[in-house]
DNA sequence: CCGTATCCAAAGAGATACTG
DNA sequence: CAGTATCTCTTTGGATACGG
């Protein structure tokens, strides 16, 4: 890591001062942004499943670990697609799997440092969706 | 759906309040929430599917119109599908379409304000990327 | 309590061919 | 040139039942 979030942040401010995006480019190779790119669809398309955006505002809310029948009550999601999405997401780092060998089994869920990075950028999406009023964005 | 989630988007404004200094958030009614974070996630679902992403960066790389042949070649991908990400994509009012009734036929896509406003985000998600150094996102 | 296995239905995305 | 019409393959998500 650079030197600390304070100067994403600093960045971030800066904004669209200069152009429409492109401050990731420049001073980067092209490979480099291809993969940033990737890594950043990648995101998009895991956050763009079912289920994950209220999975990560659970956390969000709760600010604890949570374990897997928490989630499943408080969203009414089948098992099989809850334990996959909580895969994608440990496997991603967002989150964290703490099994305890205990009777009855206990599995605790936390949310990493990467995924607490990620929520000011929720943040920045929810400013962008209230200033610019959608009402079409059903498909 | 979710329900027992009263004011998600505040706590996780007041969590990460070190963001860009942007406006107020945290007393927003239940149901105004509500509507945002539906928008973000319909958000979300659509820069997730395939080649969404690809495209704006496109158009924010030319910075200019740009005729739908010219995103079919420069991405290489089916015009049925370049079709519906387009149409969704001017659903949405992130770009404009523009009909020119010439011989040849020319129509026109360009970014709106929308999508501009929509860029930098892509910036702070390419820095979250970066200084996270993910590589385990592959599902 | 915490999942996995299996099956099924629906949506997504590409290839190809064709029209105004 | 700018799409649309089919068709098909794959991916995804849910229901249900069962195992550690």
């Amino acid at each position: 890591m650079t030197a600390g979030s304070s100067d994403t942040s600093g960045e971030i401010a800066r904004k669209t001062a200069d152009d429409t995006g492109d401050c990731s480019r420049g001073q980067f190779s092209a490979a480099e942004v291809a993969r940033i790119d990737g890594t950043v669809a990648d995101l998009l398309t895991l956050l763009g499943r079912a289920h994950t955006m209220a999975i990560l505002r659970v956390f969000a809310d709760e600010s604890g670990p949570l374990r897997f029948s928490e989630i499943e009550s408080a969203l009414g999601i089948s098992p099989n697609t809850l334990s996959e999405r909580l895969k994608e997401l440990t496997a991603t780092g967002l989150l964290t799997r703490s099994a305890y060998n205990e009777i009855p089994p206990r599995v605790e869920y936390a949310a990493t440092d990467r995924a607490e990075a990620l929520f000011p950028v929720f943040g920045h999406l929810a400013d962008w969706a209230r200033s610019h009023e959608l009402d079409t964005l059903e498909a």
